[in-house]
DNA sequence: ACAGATAGTTAGCGGCACAAACTATTTCAC
DNA sequence: GTGAAATAGTTTGTGCCGCTAACTATCTGT
């Protein structure tokens, strides 16, 4: 640090090889500055994930809910607390099944995503300035297989660990 | 999920929009499955990380280490604390500076690089599966682009800090 | 020689993902 | 129908990680 140019700069070449590196370090970044921002709206990320598939999907359950934004049930519980706390979200009676919650996105909760989407926006704008639109295009298009592949992956592993234990009984 | 097609995948549309959704998510993929798979070496991924930047850079300190790598200095103790333990790295009196150490890559810490360079090439491959050579070149590309830009937003960012604090006083 | 910066260390906090155990309810097999 | 197993939600606890603050030892600049 005390040499001229920096002998080393904040991202070393060993580490720039490795997509995998690449990815997860700016997954991080990306991370921790969106949650920065959600934070003027009351919300961290797992909040805002709910509220864009609540709004999506209509009333749905927790577990359901869970399943879509990849959260655990009991993670869920904490999630949705907050969120009926601030207004956002109501735990209302399912129709057929007493068991579970039928979560309702209020008024104020559709709002309030409103300007969380203007921020992620933001946040996306500046994250990706360095690509060109159809770079972003491109960016985007090849992420979206990758995570599906991931997911499929991750989905088979848990039916194979199913079946697997159904198997062992 | 009673119903007979799963209504909602478990990626929901809604998220993946967001390019910087599926960044974070692939990222914590990608670094779960990394991980697991170090286990088998003893390693994780911060020692991973510190194994390849030290083998690229020769003897250097703590301090150098942890900027190049992305660990803070607290966090270097415990992680060079186990390396060294497990016979990986060694903590050698800096040549001029009797406050640092000079860390040096054992050889056995060569060896299990190595290893961990396989396994990261077989993660890397099973994480872009989806991808041909010429489109993982390309995302890789782009990927050092954005993070360069962030780092140097980053590091921007920890001047104008400096500064600010500077004119304080 | 003294003030301030720097390298390393320790301790502790807060957030998050995950697992285990529990209650209430539903579903399925018989 | 009735009992067994599965499911929705909740509570509690655990371990990891990044970060901050405070401390000692040493270096640097004037």
């Amino acid at each position: 640090m005390s040499d001229g140019a920096p002998p080393i700069p904040g991202l070393h070449a060993a580490l720039m090889r490795h997509t995998g590196f690449l990815i997860n370090r700016i997954g991080a970044v990306a991370r921790k500055r969106f949650t920065e921002r959600l934070e003027t709206l009351g919300l961290n990320l797992r909040m805002w994930g709910v509220l864009n598939v609540l709004d999506a999907e209509g009333p749905i359950t927790q577990h359901v809910l869970g399943k879509s934004v990849g959260i655990d049930p009991s993670s869920m519980v904490s999630t949705i607390d907050e969120l009926e706390a601030n207004g956002l979200v109501e735990r209302r009676r399912h129709p057929t099944d007493r068991r579970a919650h039928a979560l309702h996105l209020t008024e104020q909760g559709r709002e309030t995503l409103s300007s969380g989407r203007r921020i992620a926006r933001e946040a996306q704008d500046e994250l990706l300035a360095p690509l060109d639109a159809s770079e972003r295009k491109q960016l985007h298009e090849m992420l979206c297989r990758i995570a599906r592949a991931a997911d499929d992956a991750r989905v088979a592993g848990d039916e194979l660990a199913e079946t697997t234990a159904a198997r062992a009984v």
